[in-house]
DNA sequence: CGGGCAACGTTACATTGTAACGCTGCTGCG
DNA sequence: CGCAGCAGCGTTACAATGTAACGTTGCCCG
C-alpha cells in the first residue's frame, strides 16, 4: 500500500486520512499513546507535501488549540518522529508525514526547489549502497539521512 | 592526495595550511578573492574536524577581529560554501571544511555521536545510487546531500 | 578621476529551538 | 479506597540560529 509519487495529482485527503488511521494502529500495538494534540499535529504535518516548519504547525495548531506554545508542538514532533511517523527534513528544519510508517527505514527525499514538494523515496538500493559505503569506513551507521534538492518531473 | 580519515591521528596542522594553500589557488584560478576575512573564517572551520557552528565562527573570529557580527560570518561562510571549499552539515547546522575542494561532488558526511568529528567520504559509488534512484524517480538532481550520523571505529 | 561594484560594517530584527518548573489526571498498588 | 509516581501538557522565559536593509570603503576600469 505505497504512496503514489506525490507530484502526481491524487486524493490527498485519502492521504491523510489512512496516514492517521495507520499512525493509530501503529501507536496502539506499541503501548504509546497518539493523544488528540499529537494528532492534530500529525495531521497538520500530513495536510501537504510540503515540509512544515515548527512554527508553521504551531500557527496552525493555535486555530484549534489556543493555548499552544512552540514547547508543545517540539514535544508532539519528538514523538512523531521517535515513533516513526514523520521525518525531519534537515536541510529545511521542517517536518514531513513518512509514507511508511510502521517499518524501519533511512530517511531519503527529493526535495523541489520549484514547488516546494519533498518526495520520500524508500530505495532499498540506496539504503545499501550507504550501508556499504559506512561498513566500508568501519562506521557504525545509525540513522542514515539522504535529502536531493533539485527540480521535479513536473517543475522541469 | 586524499585526507586520511580523521578518526586517526595525523598531524592536523598540516590539514589547515593546506587546506588554506589549496584554497588560495583555487579561488586565483577562478578570479575570485579569498580576502582575510574569508580566509580567517576558512582556517577556523578547519581548525578540528568537528562541524563548526556560525556562532562559534563568530566567536573564534572575534579574538582576531572585535567588528565581526553574525552578518560577517554567514557572508564568509556563504562565499566559501559556494566555492566548494567547506560544506554545511545540515543536522548540525555548521560547517565543516571540505576535503576535495575544487573537485565537484556530494556532500557525504559520517558523523560521529561519540567524539563529534565528521568525515567527509568521497564515495563514488553512493554518488552513483544516489543519481540513479534520482533518476528512476525522473527527478533532476542538482545538490545532493548525505548525512550517516552512529559511531566511528575509535568510538565503537 | 570618477562611476560602479564587491566586500564589509552596522543595526535591528526574524526564525527556530530549549530549559525549567508546575499542574493534572491516570494507573497501579497496598 | 487512597495515594505515590509518572506521562503529558501548560507556561514563562530565554537561547541559538539566521537575515533584511542600508551605509561605508576602497578598488578597478573606463
Ligand atoms: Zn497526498
Ligand atoms: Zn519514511
Ligand atoms: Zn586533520
Ligand atoms: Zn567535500
Amino acid at each position: 500500500m505505497s504512496h503514489p509519487p506525490v507530484s502526481v495529482p491524487h486524493d490527498h485527503g485519502a492521504c491523510v486520512h489512512e496516514a492517521l488511521a495507520r499512525a493509530q494502529t501503529i501507536c496502539d500495538a506499541r503501548g504509546v499513546k497518539l493523544t488528540p494534540l499529537r494528532g492534530q499535529v500529525l495531521e497538520i504535518v500530513w495536510r501537504s507535501h510540503k515540509p512544515a516548519g515548527a512554527y508553521e504547525v504551531l500557527d496552525e495548531l493555535q486555530k484549534v488549540h489556543k493555548a499552544a506554545r512552540p514547547p508543545t508542538v517540539y514535544r508532539a514532533l519528538e514523538f512523531l518522529e521517535a515513533e516513526g511517523l514523520i521525518h525531519r527534513i534537515e536541510s529545511q528544519n521542517a517536518y514531513l508525514g513518512c509514507i511508511e510508517a510502521g517499518a524501519p527505514h533511512s530517511s531519503q527525499f527529493l526535495i523541489c526547489r520549484g514547488c516546494g514538494a519533498a518526495e520520500e523515496i524508500a530505495d532499498r538500493e540506496l539504503d545499501a549502497a550507504i550501508a556499504v559505503a559506512a561498513k566500508r569506513a568501519r562506521f557504525k551507521a545509525e540513522r542514515k539521512t539522504v535529502e536531493i534538492s533539485g527540480l521535479c518531473a513536473r517543475c522541469t
